[in-house]
DNA sequence: GTCTATATTCGGATAGAC
DNA sequence: GTCTATCCGAATATAGAC
């Protein structure tokens, strides 16, 4: 296969998951049809299922594909040699700018009820992203610079806020970017669990 | 019509709301037919379109109700004669509990996307039940008990930690019984957003 | 790999007896 | 108010040409 080749055939695969995203996000998972994501991408249903199979391969790729990035941004700042409240910090930032800048995949991240179109993956509370952060606050426990508590609540209280925010902002209920609440929140997350 | 034709009705719309929480939370509301309500209820599928009218007005009756029960419960707490930090500890503790002990409808409150099959609803954020608790904050801040700052931001950090503990719990990835974590929850938020 | 046209299933909603 | 039987539109998926 041709280089141009593979890339039209990227071409049809990343049209396809972008109308997918936004429809998905704009109407739902159910809402939308094949017909629908066929006319926004610009095509074909014969394609489409070429591709992904079915429907559900579609909601499947977008799945994996915005975790596994979501993952290995975390994993990169787990990797830095900081603090584990810089770590933390880094987390929060990221969230945020993520959100702000492509709403409609945090959105899918977080709020979309996978397990009701995706029954075969883990629940949000427990893919990788989600616990990889929890490990992040765990170490911070570890070394000292968190409070010696139950790592859930530690881990819940760090990022509650962030995420709730976020959800707020996603849902239309907030008009500041959410980066410009990054001070207030990681100071507030902060002392909430720092050690004394 | 006579009490007990009353009670008669009010069973059937209750048995129907009832299994109506159950299945659209184990499944998913587009995963549920009309039939498998019907058969759960033990009621007839004539009956429901009687009751509820359509399969959205079945989510409907469900929502307003449990979202009106949180609000109650919310506004019950809102006009004790304490102060912020009691009435916030105390929105918390009634959070914790609710979840513990009506998992689904706690579920169905938190995490069901209702824009998906209630568009006309306004998001959770924006709901009632979550405005007061924003509203609760805003008092804390005038009163000089929290820290002056973003009012959204203190209110997502105050209740953040336990809504994602308690979505935690609702995945099933947290073992223990919600309510045992309200004191370190609160501990955590309120040392976040306590004024000096 | 891409497309159009089509089949088949399924589920929301209704009619009308009791 | 409750029920059963039935309709009908819609949407997933496929067949098969290019």
């Amino acid at each position: 296969m041709t280089a141009l080749a593979h890339d039209r055939i990227q071409d049809t695969r990343d049209r396809t998951l972008e109308a997918a995203l936004e429809l998905f996000m704009a109407r739902g998972y159910f809402n939308t049809t094949i017909q629908d994501l066929s006319e926004r991408a610009g095509v074909s249903v014969g394609s489409i299922y070429h591709h992904f199979g079915s429907k559900t391969g579609v909601a499947r790729a977008l799945y994996q594909g915005l975790m596994g990035e979501l993952e290995a941004a975390v994993d990169d700042i787990a990797a830095r040699p900081v603090s584990s409240a810089e770590q933390c910090r880094a987390v929060m930032a990221h969230l945020l700018a993520f959100a702000e800048q492509r709403p409609r995949a945090m959105q899918f991240i977080l709020e979309a009820r996978h397990q009701e179109f995706l029954p075969e993956e883990p629940p949000m509370c427990s893919s990788q992203p989600f616990v990889r952060m929890r490990e992040l606050v765990r170490r911070g426990i570890e070394r000292g610079e968190i409070r010696d508590i139950d790592v859930n609540v530690a881990a819940t209280s760090v990022f509650g806020g962030a995420l709730r925010l976020i959800a707020m902002r996603l849902d239309g209920a907030l008009d500041t970017p959410l980066p410009e609440h990054l001070d207030a929140l990681w100071t507030c997350a902060w002392r909430g669990v720092a050690a004394p």
